[in-house]
DNA sequence: TAGATTGTTAATCGATTAACAATC
DNA sequence: TAGATTGTTAATCGATTAACAATC
């Protein structure tokens, strides 16, 4: 078995695809290890060390063709497709989440949003409906879903996180502030703007 | 000089602190590195280690006591007093911002909420007003604000950081799907949902 | 050619873990 | 006391960086 690359290596890959996006809006066709760096605050050394573990994507001399290195990490990391997703909880960050327009041009698709409140199931989001959380499982097996954004209170994540699992989802984006505990090969990540705003305020007088 | 603390290490106290909480809410009074690592999917080592960086809280076969180590977290995070933060950008996302109940409890109050879209100006958000974005720098000023949270576009997201930063902002949490640059001593963290959904994806056939 | 930049190796740096004396 | 768990040291593991031959 080959040796994976480390987790921590992919996970820079997105922000290295956004950062090209950026450089081809503006323009640019070429660009470097060094210049791509002084972008993102990232050594030129580590920028070619993690493409290395995919294969080789520039030229002696002249550095990295933009498109071509936009198409191969997306490639990579599989945003060369669209992908479904569903979100569950359709409250004020939910709404955010399904208005929000960076998603779409990734290939990433909301196509589905579930609450368990009255109030809100059959309330008209954008193109969407917000449906009852009981058809969910139903939801998740006919269209084939494998990502969900979780966007319900932290009560009762845990518990609507594995009812996902057993219908089938593969990967959850929690925004729930809490650790889910989930079996293995479940993609997990967490979005808590609490998390990243204590770290801040630790090191402020 | 005493070394650093390794910031990969501050940011996992607000995990620990999260999840200490919760388990007071349980009910527990005590708790040991051994069950905080299966909660947290952590070590125990690493967080006993993590823990002996700011001193030492807990009693040898005894462990944590819950509620003396969340004090001695949010001492140690600054999350023991109240900070005052404004939001930049009046749209969806920073709507849930304002109308998010996880921030109240930690002591990080959004005071003020700005945009420039004469649209939106004037605009009662619950007990908040959103403000013209000429105004931000006397804002900043009058209150002594020093974090804030940006939710505008990533086009403008740039110029708009670098106005708070002039103003005397020293933390900024970044909705923008962009890499700032900022003078060294400004705090940024990131939030960018699609580089978490695009890592996951990697992983997803 | 001369200059620039890649991809890769080896060295360095830093983080995690195992192990255990101390002690509750 | 016996059992449990901490705080810490040393070993291990892994990630980053420096350096350079290859080559555009």
């Amino acid at each position: 078995m080959r040796k994976d690359v480390p987790k921590i290596v992919v996970a820079r890959l997105p922000v290295y695809l956004r950062d090209l996006s950026q450089l081809r809006d503006e323009g640019k066709e070429v660009t470097s290890s060094q210049e791509l760096g002084k972008r993102l605050g990232i050594s030129p050394a580590q920028i070619r060390k993690d493409l290395s573990h995919f294969g080789e994507f520039g030229k002696q001399g002249t550095g990295y063709n933009v498109s071509y290195l936009i198409e191969q990490l997306r490639r990579i990391l599989h945003a060369d497709r669209n992908w479904k997703i569903i979100l569950v909880g359709a409250g004020d960050l939910g709404h955010a989440m399904v208005h929000y327009t960076g998603f779409r041009k990734q290939g990433l698709h909301i196509i589905g949003v579930f609450d368990n409140d009255p109030q809100k199931i059959g309330q008209r989001w954008g193109e969407l409906t917000v449906m009852d959380a009981s058809t969910i499982e139903d939801f998740i097996q006919k269209e084939n879903v494998r990502i969900v954004i979780l966007a319900v209170p932290a009560k009762v994540a845990q518990q609507v996180a594995d009812r996902l699992v057993n219908a089938g989802i593969r990967a959850i984006l929690n925004y729930a502030p809490i650790v889910l505990h989930l079996p293995n090969g479940i993609l997990v990540e967490y979005i808590d703007p609490v998390v990243h705003l204590q770290y801040m305020t630790y090191f402020l007088e």
